[in-house]
DNA sequence: ACGGTTACAGATTTCAGATTTTGTATTCTG
DNA sequence: CAGAATACAAAATCTGAAATCTGTAACCGT
C-alpha cells in the first residue's frame, strides 16, 4: 500500500525490492510492484522507462548499501597497505557471501544483471576496482608495494580473486576451506606485489 | 549406423559424441544414440547404467583428448619452471577457449557436468592440479620458486587463474584484452612464487 | 548364455491455446 | 496541467493434455 503523497522513485525502489524479496526475480512483475504501492503498473512507468531499468536501479541501491564499509577499509590509512589489502579482500568475500546467503532473491537478481552486462554491474566493478587501486597506490607510495601501474595491478588482483567475488561462482562460497583458500591466494599475491 | 560386430562401450561413446555435437546436450537423447548406432536404446543401457554416466564418460574422453599436450609442457624439464608455468597457463587458456569455440555443444555438456559436480569434472581438475603441482615442485627443487607446500600452492595458482579456465566464465574468454590480462596475473603470481 | 529386442511404467518434455505481462496511448480527475 | 487510471497491442509466460524419454524387465534368436 502506498504511504501517501505523490509517488516518487525512491518509494518505487523500496516496493520493488520488497516484491523481489518476496517472489524472486523470476516471478516478480511490475504489476506486483504497482499492487504493492496501491497504484496501477502504468504509474511505475512514469518513473522508470522499463522493467530492466527498474531492476537495474534496485540492484544499484542494494549494492551500494554495504559499499561504504568496504570503502572505509580501503581508505583507512591507519592500516599499512598490505594488511589493508588483505582485510579488504576478506571483507569483500564476507560481504558477498552474506548477501548471497541472507538475501538470495536479490542476489539472484544481481546475478541476472551480471550475465546481462548491465550498467549497474559494470559500475559496481568499476567502483571496487577504484577502491583496490587506491590501496595499491598507497602501498606503492610508501614503498610497501613495488611500483607499477596501479590500475592494471588492481585489475590483476581483482581477476586473481575472481573465485571469491564473482556472483556466478557463489555456489562454492559455502564450501568449508574457502577462507583458508583466500588466505593462501592473498599471501601469494602480497608476495608478488613485493 | 552400426559398423558391425558386437556393440562396445567405445563405439557407443563415439556415437554419443556425434549426437551431442549434432543436437547439443539439451536435445540429445539416449534414443538418438541408439538410432545413430542402428540399435535400440535399451542396448545402450547394457553398457552404461544411466544417461548421466554416459555423458560423464563422453566428457571424460573429450577432456582427455588434449590432456597430453598440456602434460607435455608440464613435464618438459628443458624449460625452466617459471617459464614453464607461464606456458602451461597460456596453453590451458588456449585449449579451453578452442574447445569452447570449436565444439560449443560438447563444451556445454561439460559445463553441465561441472555445475552438477560430476566425477569427470572433479577428476579433470585433480589432473590439472597434479600437473601444476609437478611444475611447482620442480621449481622449488631447483630454487627458482620459494619452498612451500606444492599441493597447496598449486591450488592457489589454479584458483587465482579461475577466470581463465572455469567453464562458467567462458562467456568472457572472447573479450580482447584477455591474453594480456593473463600475462599480468601470471607476472604477479610468478613474482609471488619468488 | 550372449547380444540384443520389445514392452512398459513413471518422469519429463513438448506444444498449442489461454492468460499474463510489458510498454504505450489515450482518458480521467482534482 | 500534473499525476494517475484505463485501454490496448504485442510479447512472454503459463497450463494441461499428448508425446517422448528414461530406465527396467521380460523376452527372442543364434
Amino acid at each position: 500500500m502506498r504511504a501517501n503523497g505523490p509517488l516518487d522513485a525512491e518509494t518505487i525502489l523500496s516496493a520493488t525490492e520488497d516484491v523481489l524479496r518476496r517472489y524472486g526475480p523470476a516471478k516478480a512483475t511490475v504489476v506486483d510492484v504497482g499492487k504493492e504501492l496501491g497504484v496501477s503498473h502504468a504509474a511505475v512507468y512514469k518513473h522508470f522507462p522499463s522493467k530492466a531499468a527498474l531492476r537495474d536501479a534496485v540492484s544499484r541501491r542494494w549494492l551500494n548499501r554495504d559499499r561504504d564499509a568496504l570503502a572505509a577499509i580501503a581508505s583507512d590509512t591507519e592500516i599499512p597497505p598490505p594488511r589493508r589489502l588483505r582485510s579488504w579482500l576478506v571483507a569483500l568475500l564476507a560481504a558477498k557471501r552474506a548477501k548471497a546467503h541472507d538475501e538470495p532473491e536479490l542476489f539472484a537478481a544481481y546475478q541476472l544483471l551480471v550475465t546481462g552486462n548491465s550498467a549497474a554491474a559494470i559500475d559496481h566493478v568499476a567502483d571496487l576496482l577504484g577502491q583496490l587501486e587506491a590501496v595499491l597506490a598507497d602501498g606503492m607510495a610508501d614503498g610497501s608495494f613495488r611500483r607499477a601501474d596501479p590500475a592494471e595491478t588492481a585489475r590483476a588482483v581483482f581477476t586473481a580473486t575472481t573465485r571469491f567475488h564473482h556472483p556466478g561462482l557463489a555456489g562454492s562460497w559455502t564450501q568449508p576451506g574457502i577462507e583458508h583458500e583466500l588466505d593462501v591466494v592473498c599471501a601469494l599475491l602480497l608476495d608478488g606485489l613485493r
